[in-house]
DNA sequence: AAGCCGTGGTA
DNA sequence: TTACCAAGGCT
């Protein structure tokens, strides 16, 4: 194993947190399902939604066997529904295409809705122990400085996964532990904003502070247009409405929650293309 | 393939 | 307060 592998591998091993998916006996439709709301949400929001939604429904086909409006609703505040409707999706096609069974293929994982590069790999290796390159924003921040050198990581390419495949130990075991690791390390120590060099397990190994902590100079990924006054607003103020609805929400309850109408509209035309939203004659429901 | 898609925490 | 950031994926 290569000194970077052996230092993350120790430390991850010794401090490394216990989270609900790291759990021994955890299942591979947990792990699964962890992995769909970790998508660009925290640990920390995530952990008692994922725990409520195993209790409810504890298999593939125990979701797809309810509709989906279902799972958007227990979604709740978590951010980005149609991770909720691609997961439903998912588990509808785990049950036909696969018996009940989360596949552990990457290519069967990636045919799923909502699954990507990242989320298939993940599950491969954290709920069935194979061996793989997974990536994600830790990864490819803790590479960047590790072992580039650079401040921060280029927007996402297919160079990383050859990247993290260059390191992986050879081992099984101490591959998945090396994929936890290093998400972990970027997770806690090698944060974005102000890294916490002082307590780097790999410190001594780290070619950005050997090069004296360079400036990043490289591409940068381009920032979010501003949320307050957004579609993306307007969407969540409608959804967190038929969340919250019994019956049917009117065009006359919808009006209230925005005062540009234009905007509503796009709102709710995107809604209903995305599935998130069916038009009844009474009004606007969950699908 | 650049832009879009929620929500909340943090400095 | 504003802006950045968060275990991405889809079109």
């Amino acid at each position: 194993m290569s000194p970077l592998a052996t230092a993350v591998n120790d430390w991850f091993r010794s401090t490394g947190r216990d989270l609900p998916w790291r759990r021994p006996g955890f299942t591979a439709w947990g792990t699964l399902v962890s992995e769909f709301m970790l998508q660009q949400t925290s640990v920390n929001r995530v952990i008692p939604h994922l725990e409520a939604w195993l209790e409810r429904w504890p298999a593939p086909a125990d979701l797809a066997a309810v509709p989906p409006g279902e799972a958007v609703r227990a979604w709740a505040t978590l951010g980005y529904p149609r991770r909720a409707l691609w997961l439903h999706q998912a588990a509808v096609q785990i049950t036909e295409r696969h018996d009940g069974t989360v596949p552990a293929d990457i290519a069967d994982l990636i045919a799923l809705s909502g699954i990507g590069d990242y989320t298939s790999r993940a599950v491969a290796v954290f709920a069935y122990g194979e061996r793989h390159p997974v990536v994600d924003t830790n990864t490819r921040r803790v590479i960047a400085r590790a072992v580039h050198g650079r401040a921060d990581a280029a927007p996402p390419a297919k160079r990383d996964l050859s990247d993290m495949d260059a390191l992986l130990p050879a081992d099984d075991v101490e591959a998945r532990v090396f994929n936890a690791g290093m998400m972990e390390l970027g997770a806690l120590v090698c944060v974005a904003r102000t890294p916490r060099c002082d307590s780097c397990p790999v410190a001594d190994l780290c070619a950005w502070r050997a090069a004296g902590y360079p400036e990043y100079d490289g591409p940068r990924t381009p920032v979010q247009k501003k949320f307050a006054g957004s579609d993306r607003q307007v969407r969540g103020l409608i959804m967190r409405e038929l969340r919250a609805a019994h019956g049917a929400v009117t065009d006359a309850e919808i009006a209230t929650l925005w005062t540009d109408e234009a905007q509503l509209a796009r709102a709710i035309a995107g809604l209903l293309a995305d599935g998130l939203a069916v038009s009844t004659a009474s009004g606007y429901v969950l699908p």
